[in-house]
DNA sequence: AAATCAAACTTGTATATACAAGACAAAATC
DNA sequence: GATTTTGTCTTGTATATACAAGTTTGATTT
């Protein structure tokens, strides 16, 4: 079951999300989210520390909850994943590599488990366009933990982390990321539509699950003429 | 008075920054801070929230508060070489020019209110080297707001983070950045040492602090030709 | 009418407590 | 000796409450 503020911060973000909440707006105060979830004050706290956290509010002394969308980056540095922000509607993906069972590259920017080792990886990689322009080429890499069948999932139309959470029950906790801007190679340059030697956003990400060992490896490369990553802290 | 749990928060992290824990380190239980410190969980939960959010530390279910990292502050990101960290040591700043009131500059990314037009900015340009190599120009507009005598104190040596807090009583709440990949330009060629077309991590950055319209705004254009930049979430 | 004050909101900080659940080591059992 | 169980540590979630402090609104006073 999962935990009341969790289920709280999941409603108020899709009413976000949906424009039932405009940028602007003040939310329910504190109180009043008290007597509707029938809970108390920390455990709504909680809940709006999350959305605070993801860059959907910020909040005011005195003055309550403010929402701060719609965002216009690609909420890439998130932890929830990267639909948010530029909206599902302008956001296609396209699967280059389906998700495959396979070993470990030969070098692997992080240090690996024995136990990572051992089970080896599924492998995929998607192109994600804006508005029809491929903006971002990401290459995934998911220790093979417990993760039956998971390569029949539809990870074009959802995302990975919703599939991890509805089918196998594993959630991301937290991560830590690297940055770098770099040039375009060949491969980039058709993949984002570039010319050759134009700056990219580059990010390796690393994230821990629910599932010990369960590592998530995320390399990604933007095209951030058009578009920007945003985050918020 | 600085609430306690802040307190705890800038005693452990300091703790942390002089490597009296080190990476990999169990921090003392929720209990046994609640007892040195004469205070309860929540508050200590609290105080280790910020250290989360600051990624200072993980927490683990059953387990406890393992240390990650002792972080370099270049406010709130770190700056990291391909092994190790960017300790105090390796780190120089240069001023470019020195902080002193000014008026916003005509065309500005972000939105100002009539109180920030009204009192203009403090402008300040930095240049920073890791091991002696120029790596990240960085500048910032204080809003100059309550901030008397406020050029006179030597930001090559104090952090501005730290100048605002012991100074003015000013504390940052939260921000919102954006990040870009783009080609160095004649100017930043020169500062960065590098060539003209070379890519360049481009961060804009806004910052709420404790003070309302005390918002501060920094550009920063980093050169992660040997270094990268690191954060967690 | 304008300025002042008080009341009624809001969020911020803090205490006290309870039980659930994960991690781990020692003790009990097979 | 190997396995299972139990107890005790840890953090996670939640309730109930209290007062401090910032913001707004409206009544009171001038």
């Amino acid at each position: 079951m999962l935990p009341l503020y969790k289920v709280l911060y999941q409603d108020l973000k899709k009413q976000i999300d949906a424009g039932e909440f405009k940028k602007g707006d003040l939310l329910p105060s504190e109180n009043e989210l008290c007597r509707v979830y029938n809970t108390t004050r920390p455990t709504v706290r909680q809940a709006l520390s999350e959305l605070i956290k993801m860059g959907y509010i910020t909040r005011h002394h005195g003055k309550g909850s403010i929402v701060t969308e719609p965002k216009n980056g690609l909420g890439i540095l998130s932890l929830k994943g990267s639909t948010a922000g530029v909206g599902k509607k302008n956001l296609k993906t396209q699967i280059l590599v389906n998700a495959h069972k396979a070993s470990w590259p030969k070098e692997f920017p992080y240090e690996l488990s024995d136990r990572q080792h051992e089970v080896g990886c599924i492998y995929l990689s998607r192109l994600r366009y804006v508005n029809d322009f491929p903006t971002l080429y990401e290459e995934t890499y998911i220790t093979a933990i417990d993760l039956p069948r998971f390569t029949m999932h539809n990870l074009a139309k959802n995302s990975l982390f919703e599939t991890l959470s509805k089918y196998h029950n594993v959630e991301v906790k937290e991560g830590e990321q690297k940055i770098w801007a770099i040039s375009a190679n060949e491969k980039l340059s058709q993949l984002l539509g570039v010319n050759i030697g134009a700056p990219i956003l580059h990010m390796k990400r690393s994230m821990q699950t629910s599932k010990p060992n369960l590592v998530i490896y995320s390399f990604l490369y933007c095209n951030t003429g058009e578009y920007f990553i945003q985050d918020y802290f």
